[in-house]
DNA sequence: GTCTATAGCTGGATAGAC
DNA sequence: GTCTATCCAGCTATAGAC
């Protein structure tokens, strides 16, 4: 496929250091020397450190944002069917892609980009989930608690279940480990349960 | 009062800056300056970064603990009421506490304290959760799912919900919110409801 | 205990050869 | 595009006067 550029090999390093050390900790010095390539060669592809930064997190964000696609034959089913498959969805790419969801965190917590970057990449995250959770409050089957604090707890709650099964890894072959998971997602927000 | 020592002043500006820049992006000389105390004097009360850091996460992990202790009274009421009072107490802790929460979520990514002494101050901080669960699990109020998926969740929900209502002060006063909030939480782990 | 001054080092970023 | 060499700012931590 296409082949792997220096370009690529950088980002690729940055993403392993910075879940291993933090963002901060990182220095640009460290992640040329990983993907051994030169000091300078990072500021050719890269104008500085945050625009490496914000380069990585809008290329993982768009990973993401193409994992969770239902699929077409997935649309005539129940709405608890669907939003438990995009559920689905969103916990099998945090597991086998954990380097990026511990970048996520950190670039929350360490404010190294823009927040209008973040809330941006935020808004489209959760436009799906959105449409569901009004969808499901029309139907009777979604308690009516208010939008903001609903999404803020489905957000929340997908992405502790996922930090959980990447510190617990031998739990996440367990079927009932990942059912439970999804009950206690599910029965939270849903009438009659 | 105790008065208050150029170490209690740093400790409170190194808190405020931390809270704000994290605390790999926060230098000793700006704390230093912050608390309005010499850069040398930082190094007589602390003998490094580190130091200053981590005697920072033990008194605030105190502060908190302390605030967590349910009255008397509770112990004759219902379990539901009794885990009500400790949410309750949790979250008018978290957002009375802002710098706090947040200097505790970078603790937890930046990697910056050794993770022993995190892990240590986590499980003194579940034992009452822990406690609660099990004996709701007895009284076949609360579902039966694994401990450590049950304790993980109900902490990252506090977490998540305090941080909720401290990015969005003005919804703190509405007791719809705050009941919601609760809810969210009881409804996932009770059977029920 | 608190200050000033500074040592010693590391980091981000640039210049210029190839 | 990639490299080597290097500049300069800012950081942690120390020394020593008061």
């Amino acid at each position: 496929m296409s082949k792997t550029t220096k370009r690529d090999l950088l980002l690729n390093s940055a993403l392993t250091l910075f879940s291993e050390q933090g963002i901060h900790s990182t220095s640009t010095a460290s992640i040329a020397k990983h993907a051994g390539v030169a000091n300078g060669t990072l500021f050719h592809h890269f104008e500085n450190k945050h625009s490496l930064v914000s380069s990585l997190y809008i290329a993982s964000k768009q990973q993401l944002a193409s994992a969770l696609v239902l699929s077409d034959d997935l649309l005539s089913q129940s709405l608890k069917q669907q939003v438990e498959a995009l559920w689905h969805l969103a916990l099998n790419w945090a597991v086998s892609h954990p380097r990026q969801l511990t970048f996520f965190q950190q670039v929350a917590t360490e404010n190294f980009l823009p927040q209008a970057l973040r809330i941006k990449a935020m808004k489209t995250e959760l436009s799906i989930l959105e449409m569901m959770i009004t969808v499901g409050q029309a139907q009777k089957i979604i308690v009516e608690y208010p939008l903001d604090l609903l999404l803020d707890h489905c957000q929340s709650q997908m992405i502790a279940s996922g930090l959980f099964f990447i510190n617990n890894p031998s739990l996440i072959a367990i079927d009932d480990y990942r059912d439970n998971a999804f009950n206690l997602f599910w029965r939270a927000i849903a009438i009659d349960a």
